[in-house]
RNA sequence: GGUCCCGUAGCUCAGUCGGUAGAGCAAAGGACUGAAAAUCCUUGUGUCGUUGGUUCGAUUCCGACCGGGACCA
């Protein structure tokens, strides 16, 4: 049996995959299913640098502006949301388009990467939390030595996960050993690039034009009180670095260049990410001909 | 015009009682399986402002000059 056909654009932040996503939706009657993890809330908007209902231009999108901002959001959701879009879209006789740049997110939902349902162990959960990183890997390391292995001591975060993990039932290892590291999907991934320099150029211009957008009434109208930046929604660049600026101890002009230095920090990982993690056909949307050569490329990926 | 201070990595600055130098930030690379816009790891050669002098040897001491700043007139 074949494999369901999926086209994927993926890229840094700032270099227009949205636009193209659009675009080659429109050229291969296809719909969209947003790969990211915080274009979801539907309160956060210009900080998210979320597609417009305009920019649209009718084709239906998925998975944008639609958990609010008190909700958590996380890679199994969209793992579990994403594949049942992409089999309805399918069903129509239209082509899946998964557009977006949380690598992890869509990693997971094209391959064979399994979560489990599983109760999270508040006590326990919190109990780690009183223990140092430390602690937490010499756990770690009696329960589960092959994932300690592979992780590094600092990185609590993940350590604690991993625990939580085997406290579950079932270690971190053996679910990782149960998968065959495939992909479920036919993917053609198409990544959009820049040189960096312009690239960064883009980011920081991006920035200062939400604030012309108004990103700051954005922000002002969601904040309620301190607790408000605790929520995981608000842990995204372009927000919570306002934290400092509503306790009075930062300026708007400081606010806006460590969210710039943020977004630049962050393209630069998810290049990190695609080009180490997923089979990737790139493109650099400053060549003349870009859009030519990348319908090419769809159209006899979709031939085969 | 005079006195004093500063000029060292892209930026802010340490430092060398004379043996060619190091932090933070920025930047680059990497990891990544339920917070991923998160979390974590690795990476520091630069005419030590220019130019003379002293010295075996100067970024370090001395002179001059250039640039920046403060104060006195």
């Amino acid at each position: 049996m074949n494999k369901q056909k999926v086209l994927v654009v993926i890229g840094p932040t700032g270099v227009g995959k949205s636009k193209m996503a659009v675009a080659l939706a429109k050229q291969f009657n296809g719909e969209i299913i947003s790969g990211d993890a915080y274009q979801v809330y539907k309160q956060l908007s210009i900080g998210s640098a979320k597609i417009t209902p305009n920019e649209m231009e009718g084709i239906p999108h998925y998975l944008v502006d639609c958990y609010d901002y008190t909700d958590d959001y996380n890679v199994k959701v969209f793992q579990d949301q994403a594949r049942i879009y992409i089999d309805q879209i399918a069903k129509k006789g239209k082509l899946p388009i998964i557009c977006g740049g949380t690598g992890l997110y869509i990693k997971a939902a094209l391959y064979d990467y399994v979560f489990e349902d599983e109760q999270v162990d508040q006590a326990y959960s919190k109990y780690l939390d009183t223990l140092d990183s430390q602690q937490l890997f010499e756990m770690l390391v009696e329960v589960d030595p092959k994932s300690a292995n592979v992780l590094h001591p600092n990185n609590a975060r993940r350590v604690k996960r991993a625990l939580l993990m085997h406290h579950a039932g079932t270690k971190k290892s053996e679910r990782i050993d149960k998968q065959n590291h495939e992909l479920l999907y036919d993917a053609n991934i198409i990544g959009l690039t820049l040189e960096r320099a312009k690239l960064y150029e883009r980011i920081d211009k991006r920035v200062l034009k939400m604030m012309d957008t108004g990103l700051l009434d954005e922000i002002q109208t969601i904040v309620k009180d301190r607790k408000t930046f605790d929520l995981q929604s608000m842990r995204g660049i372009g927000y919570k670095e306002w934290q400092p600026y509503m306790e009075g101890t930062a300026t708007a002009e400081q606010v806006i260049s460590s969210i710039q230095k943020n977004t630049r920090n962050f393209a630069k990982r998810q290049y990190t990410w695609f080009n180490n993690q997923m089979q990737v056909h790139w493109f650099d949307i400053s060549q003349p001909a870009i859009y030519e050569e990348i319908t090419e490329q769809v159209s006899s990926f979709l031939k085969e």
